[in-house]
DNA sequence: TTGAAAGCGCTAACAT
DNA sequence: ATGTTAGCGCTTTCAA
């Protein structure tokens, strides 16, 4: 409960000088910050956030906004903004657009304006023209993941490309009847997601000269319970796919769980190939196409505080952040292909796709 | 960005009307609360909250500490608190230890100190008593989720008991050699969770009249990788279980993939039963004792910010929230039973128990 | 019920 | 490099 004062006294010199030698602005002689230092300790003092923040304006606490935080791709970026800021010594503090359908506008009208935060991440929200408005009039920058956003700096992987990544993948096994399990996007938060995907996936298909069958494509709502379904579905039907690309992991395990019910053996008798890397995709021997959600929430969180330090550069708008396929043993080249042989011993149904 | 001063203005009042009119707190009449409100509209005000907060020394902020967000029962709980505070229009400030190892020291030296926060919330962080000390001294509430902690009001679900209903579920089918699979306590956050669950399994079998074998207990760590691993080894051995009692839902999947792996089906030739009611608990048929994290998460919000308002009373200090049994198909008497028959047309190996 | 005015604890000119 | 001082924008006595 110490203030600045009692600091002050104890080392002998000004508030000011108190606040300077612990924000580090402005110049201190080091033998007086010293002095500073040692008092700090002694007295144990903590500066007030909220006087500091009324006094500066700044307050050293970050927004986040996703739109939930319980699916694996949004715990893994909060774990990754919550690291990089507390090193810097910053706050985050979270709007989870869950909560209830029509908190989106009290957030944007109240809960942002009060002047907690200084910047906002927006994590795959898409905001609105006026919010990012708002936010920019008010002197808030805002970084986004997950897709361009006009006027704010975003960082994003490139759709297009990981679904070419995993469609040539399964193309260059040699399958050519390659199902495709994904969403139509949802509209304010996902941007082109499911879009993009499907449109690497289409390219793909069509650079290989493979046809992009219709009837081939799924839709599915990106859970495993999802990726299930579709996939029952694919393999039920009469001219069943030797392979399927789905759009994330979750619906990738959920198909890879649909091929064993139904009697068919992952890669023997279908390939699977997602995209994340969740943590369930080495256990479940997935290939995948990563995306490294904790870096994202790293970088972002980096970049967004370097906007606030007036000294460093900004590495232009939108960044794309790199991802990586990952092969593992879901993929294998189809039964009739006849390139070379599939590469494991069991010849049973069930068994070696789980076995981490 | 107007201010309280230019809402006076056109409303005509003062500024101390103004904020016991938007506070609520003092008492303004009907009329002029009207016009202020009337007022602040049209400006788009919205109190700062660092002024207010160095004026009041309340934020309406929340901290919440967690081990880490990443983790299905974490992310409930933080979806559910979120909630809960941000109905009562407070904001939620999220400290994670699993940023970095060192980071607690930090967190209760400087972080929570600064005055950001007015409560705090600790899920499943044991907080040392120096900690509570701290915080309490500087009198901000703590309430904390998932276990007793001295001089801090708790809720928590009793492991005991919820280890007795699983266990007791499989001995009413007519298990005997029921395999518990489960962690020892980890120091500073676990608090007695895996321990408690092993006694209640104890006492359960105990009462019974069936031996809690050691060789058919197993340690994993709360990941479907380790629950997979652990049955793995229970299966193999010479005389296996007929029912896992696994201490979390991903064990208890892990142990139920295990089974298929093994050639087993679930339930004919092993029943399984778990404790969370995850997120693909039903999709995977897996009974379970159904804790309610979300609802947790919104109790406890809801529980400090009544410590906050001091006309409320407190509820007494540790409260227990309810769990319940939930069966679905992973669990049926054992084959050898001769009660009734296996409940399932299916002959084969895999199949009807990852149907959702 | 309302207004006047004194802070809340710190930062940032501005001086020196 | 350091001290003096005027706010930052609001809340809350205290008086009326």
């Amino acid at each position: 409960m110490a203030g600045i004062s009692e600091v002050a006294r104890l080392a002998g010199v000004s508030t000011a000088t108190v606040s300077r030698a612990l924000s580090g602005n402005g110049s201190v002689s080091a033998l007086t910050r010293d002095k500073v230092e040692r008092a700090a300790a002694e007295l144990d003092y903590v500066v007030s956030s909220t006087a500091s923040g009324l006094a500066s304006g700044r307050t050293r606490n970050i927004g986040v906004v996703m739109p939930f935080v319980n699916r694996w791709y949004f715990g893994e970026v909060l774990e990754g903004a919550q690291a990089a800021l507390r090193r810097r010594g910053y706050d985050l503090t979270l709007y989870s657009l869950s909560s209830s359908p029509d908190i989106r506008s009290s957030l944007f009208d109240d809960f942002l304006l009060r002047k907690r935060v200084d910047a906002v991440l927006a994590i795959c929200v898409k905001l609105a023209p006026h919010e990012i408005g708002t936010l920019l009039g008010l002197g808030k920058p805002v970084v986004g993941v997950g897709g361009p956003m006009d006027g704010v700096p975003t960082l994003s992987i490139d759709d297009v490309e990981v679904a070419r990544l995993a469609t040539e993948h399964l193309l260059g096994l040699g399958h050519t009847r390659i199902a495709l399990i994904s969403d139509t996007d949802e509209p304010e938060t996902n941007f082109h997601i499911a879009s993009d995907r499907f449109r690497g996936y289409q390219l793909a298909m069509a650079d290989a000269g493979a046809r992009a069958d219709p009837a081939l494509f799924r839709r599915a709502d990106f859970t495993v319970a999802g990726g299930h379904a579709a996939a029952r579905d694919l393999l039920a039907a009469p001219s069943r796919p030797t392979a399927i690309f789905a759009a994330s992991d979750e619906m990738a395990i959920g198909a890879m769980l649909a091929a064993r019910d139904a009697g068919l053996s992952v890669p023997r008798d279908l390939s699977v190939v997602g995209v994340d890397d969740h943590e369930l995709a080495g256990f479940f021997g997935l290939s995948t196409v990563a995306q490294f959600p904790r870096r994202q929430g790293e970088r972002a969180a980096e970049r967004i505080l370097d906007g606030l330090t007036p000294g460093r550069t900004d590495g232009g708008l939108d960044v794309r952040v790199p991802v990586q396929l990952v092969t593992r043993t879901s993929t294998a080249p189809p039964a009739d292909a006849g390139v070379r042989a599939a590469p494991h011993g069991s010849g049973s149904s069930s068994g070696s796709a789980a076995t981490p």
